[in-house]
DNA sequence: CTGTTAGCGCCTTCAG
DNA sequence: CTGAAGGCGCTAACAG
């Protein structure tokens, strides 16, 4: 609508420069200008020469969502979909780094989706992320809407599942039993001693879970859990500080404090500390994710440890494996079992 | 080439349906199943069940991509890049975090480039992401390659450098000056009565800003750093704590050590901790962050608060209101400079 | 070595 | 309300 003052070189057009532009500004036809930029060892040097000082005259910039689907091997958009549900959890950012790294190495860029933890923000991202044709996609967990579902099969190419275990999963799958974390976490610590238990967890379906696992298993030596607080997502040092204080308060008795994340854990253990109650001795705290993170904090903290970075670059391998098949190499294992470890440091 | 077994409804073609296929089954022609997605309401309720229908057996997905340039105002494509260092550092998770949450309300899709802290690794991803035509282009920093720039330049699309400050932005700009950050806390530790400086610093260029802004400041009241300690990237609670012992080990004198963040000053504090040395009363330790974190650690940090959460948010406010420029608002300010707080704790 | 033709999947314009 | 043309930017296929 506004006039379009003309500079001497750089074209006005708020439109940036198309191939066709470029062939004009170097006299050459269109295709010879695909050419010099896709297979320039079929473009005699001299028009080649051309052809570039044009690109760079005109600005010119390849347009990849134009290059249609029938480009390269199966029409790739060289596009990959991550879908989680927070980057603000470390445990997330981990992976979103090593996917991230291995994919880029490969040539294949990330489409981030951040859906929260409620089903249906999962179900409209995927659906528009799907939009865009990338040529993989990786979720979070293995709760996922029929919708959801179905706009996957749809999609027809590699899902990779993750942080989570299911008999049954969409396609490939990378994680771990949650129930089994809670399991081991209650076996080790009844072995232990401990019989007065809290429950300090962030409102995530997967925490749930190992909560569940753990209380399944104290339910069966006879044990309950004396108290449960549940703070909301995203987790931070000052809630688990917060929830800490408000859980002594209610059961100054309890003797260990098992925590969703080390996030809360280590808020716990500022609360703790700041009250001169020695860890472990008077009171227990275990966390959950060991970043490389409970070992490094004083007093030292237990921990389940689960490797962000390992599940996005197992994630990843697994994705790259369907998408660039390696002549010798084996097929990608449809699920990998991350597991944990149980993390005990000081005399926890 | 393995065999595929029809299904009875859905197709067993590896690619996807298309708008045609939809047509096909629907027994219409294709621009009447463009409408019945686009503009429902000029498609009688008839055909718009039967082509609702066809769309879900044929399992069609709509494809962005091709879309065309003209579609929608100015072509959009409804997709934002986002190129940042590392995604490992919570300050910069935070920040995409924020991000992500602004541009996903407003329908936008996020790009995500990890590029490291090489120039030549941001000039590659830039040149990449931008041959996907995203509508605004995010970026760390302010020192770019002059080949970035060009790209910039000629993709005639708003740009938002973040993290940093200068006097000449490439389009806007979301930050606060390094230097200054290390004049203030020269002079804040210096008038505390501090004079043995010790740096632990990852090697990153802005934290060498930061630096260099600190040892500046104190050279002009005669006073030099003790001892500097530079640990790779990415920063963590465990090169915190190796630096720190270092750092201890060569100059036991020190009095404060400066770090680059709050996980180096984390893990700083869990070696002074670990060796029973008063904080701040013998040794004190200043961060860089202050993710919630300081607050919440004990013995209680002094740090450098800057907010990622807030230049991730303003950042995407800023690239949205060119955006969806809305009639009565005002235009999108060129230069935001969000400051940074110094935050003492304790005694320190 | 270079140009012509044709078509990807979708949508705009203009006719029915 | 629906359809037939035409074109977006790019690239395979075939000609020269």
């Amino acid at each position: 609508m506004d006039a379009q003052k003309p500079d001497d070189d750089t074209p006005p057009h708020i439109t940036s420069a198309t191939l066709t532009d470029v062939a004009r500004a170097a006299g050459v036809s269109p295709i010879t200008v695909s050419r010099a930029l896709n297979q320039p060892q079929l473009v005699r040097p001299g028009t080649l020469a051309r052809i570039q000082a044009a690109v760079r005259a005109t600005g010119y910039a390849r347009n990849a969502a134009m290059a249609g689907p029938r480009t390269a091997a199966q029409g790739a958009t060289k596009l990959v979909a991550l879908i989680l549900p927070t980057v603000a959890n470390p445990i997330f950012a981990d992976m979103v780094q090593a996917a991230s790294d291995k994919l880029t190495e490969r040539g294949y860029q990330l489409l981030l989706g951040l859906a929260g933890y409620e089903l249906w923000r999962e179900e409209i991202l995927v659906e528009t992320v799907l939009s865009r044709r990338p040529d993989g996609i990786i979720l979070t967990g293995t709760l996922h809407s029929d919708n959801t579902r179905k706009h996957l099969r749809d999609a027809h190419i590699p899902v990779v599942e993750t942080w989570d275990m299911t008999a049954s999963p969409i396609d490939m799958l990378v994680g771990f039993s949650h129930e089994e974390v809670g399991h081991t976490v209650a076996a080790r610590m009844l072995e232990k001693g401990y019989r007065r238990f809290a429950i300090l967890t962030a409102a995530d379906p997967r925490a749930a879970r190992r909560n569940q696992g753990l209380q399944a298993a104290l339910a069966r030596q006879g044990v309950s859990v004396a108290a449960t607080d549940v703070v909301p997502v995203p987790a931070s040092l000052r809630l688990g500080r917060e929830g800490c204080a408000r859980l002594l308060a209610a059961h100054p008795d309890i003797e260990l404090i098992v925590c969703s994340s080390d996030t809360l854990a280590q808020g716990a253990l500022t609360e703790a500390a700041s009250r001169g109650l020695p860890v472990p001795g008077q009171l227990a705290i275990m966390g959950f994710g060991d970043l490389n993170f409970a070992a490094h904090t004083f007093p030292p903290l237990s921990s389940v440890r689960v490797d962000g970075n390992a599940i996005g670059a197992l994630a990843a391998q697994a994705m790259l494996r369907r998408l660039l098949p390696e002549p010798g190499a084996p097929a990608a294992r449809k699920v990998i079992d991350t597991g944990f470890e149980l993390i005990e440091r000081g005399s926890t």
